[in-house]
DNA sequence: TATATATATCGATAAATATCAATGTATTTA
DNA sequence: TAAATACATTGATATTTATCGATATATATA
């Protein structure tokens, strides 16, 4: 099985910054619109909509509009790919420690 | 307990290029010196020092000098860490899911 | 339809990142 | 000790990123 370490990348990529890793494990409590999140940061409304879009085409956090609030939550798939990324490896590097 | 989203995002950091998410992923079959990694990839060995330094730093991945060449090896409890994060919020979204 | 509210996009900018060639450093061996 | 090998560091540079204020867009409501 081939992977894509380009998707993995990307995944990575949309943690890789303090706020949108917070923001992250915010969502894990349920469901947040972007309101709620702007609360809890010292960033204008224009970079946390930055963030959020960077969160989103990773492909991390789903969004829909509910009227004039945009709702945003964790995707469990993607969650569950990126956990497994480091499972695999995890295991992997488990029997190589114990073959030394 | 609090959470250290500095250093869950430079982890985050270390894995957001693909050239380091391949690297790291090659080291799962065990350790590997610099020489052979550099094999793989199509970039000078000053980048490739470079990208191994990022790894290094973030706590990924373990070094040791044998001789001449350097050893790098993944660091299980890095490891650890990282995939707890994710398992952690798996399990608290899930919960979520079920409430909804 | 005009207004208010929430969010997205644009343009500008400072800072960070990835990359290379050149050079420096550490280790082994002749 | 001189040469060879492996790797790290430096300096330069093009690209990407995070940030903001200003403005645009979408939705609900008066």
């Amino acid at each position: 099985m081939e992977k894509n370490y380009k998707d993995i990348a990307l995944v990575m990529k949309a943690l890789s910054d303090e706020t949108r890793v917070k923001i992250y494990d915010m969502l894990d409590d349920g469901e947040l619109c972007a309101c709620k999140i702007l609360e809890e940061f010292n960033i204008s409304q224009s970079t946390l909509s930055y963030h959020m879009k960077i969160l989103c085409d990773s492909g991390l956090v789903n969004s829909r509009r509910e009227g004039i609030w945009m709702k945003y939550s964790i995707n469990e798939t993607s969650l569950k790919a990126i956990s497994g990324f480091f499972d695999n490896i995890s295991e992997k590097s488990k029997k190589q420690t114990l073959l030394r």
